[in-house]
DNA sequence: CTGATTAGTTAGCAC
DNA sequence: GTGCTAACTAATCAG
């Protein structure tokens, strides 16, 4: 708790995109042994070693030593996991902001033209309903009564 | 960091809703001494003591007490912002979701309702057509070709 | 300093 | 063991 040593490498290794806001500045100590002894490893090939390489490479090297780099390739993992898991979020959101950009653009366009198809029907209606009236009120001044309910 | 002693009320202290899915095992070590005195503070009351509480609280304890105290009033503080931020984003989400929900409701509904109304213009307008052509045809055979030019 | 937010870490679950 | 996710911690920003 009292040992400030931080990982030589891992503020050049450390960020997978752009991090503007964020001053990248690592948290986590360790021993001073395994400091010199982590630092001829760097973080992006120990993440991206399969569990077999680096069993291999872990023959060599105390027990110790040897389930600290398996610590340190699962938290780099997990790192990798976490941005992902991130990503997929915001990318969820940003598809449900669209689909419901789209959507308004749909329902607007859907009533504009209800508006204008509303508007031709009415026009339609009274035109049928004048020529109606016009036809009986010329036969028979009794049957203007009558078109306005056959209007329909 | 050799040190693996836990703050003693942590666990009974910490979650704030329920936790279904994260066992809460405190994970942050301190000296022996701290834990005897954390533990006559709870995290709670801590959280909700004003900075001039703690002040009032700290002066008769020692500096790195003191300092420790704050530390920790300052983390249970981060985790109750953390949550509420949480709880903000799942919020959006849902709402996003409700509201493209209602707008889908929105656009079927429109969408049916400018059916009916396309079938009541198309009837009126073959209506229109029908009786302009038969009025026409009564009087002139002639006639038939123009109404349907008219007709609109 | 307080509160909010982002990135990294840890615990726990599912496979 | 691997990948994912929720909660937590730390760093940083705005006010």
């Amino acid at each position: 708790m009292g040992d400030d040593v931080k990982y030589k490498d891992a503020k050049s290794d450390l960020p997978y995109g752009s991090n503007a806001k964020r001053k990248v500045v690592p948290r986590r100590s360790c021993k001073k042994e395994d400091k010199v002894f982590f630092s001829t490893l760097s973080d992006k090939k120990l993440e991206k070693m399969t569990i077999k390489e680096l069993n291999d490479y872990t023959r060599e090297i105390s027990k110790h030593q040897a389930q600290e780099l398996k610590k340190r390739r699962r938290i780099l993992k997990n790192r990798r996991y976490a941005l992902k898991c991130r990503v997929k979020s915001i990318q969820k959101s940003v598809n449900m902001k669209e689909e419901n950009l789209s959507l308004e653009k749909g329902l607007s366009a859907a009533k504009r033209e209800l508006k204008t198809i509303l508007s031709e029907r009415d026009n339609y209606k009274s035109k049928y309903v004048q020529l109606y009236n016009h036809v009986f009120e010329t036969f028979s001044a009794s049957t203007a009564i009558r078109a306005s309910k056959l209007a329909d």
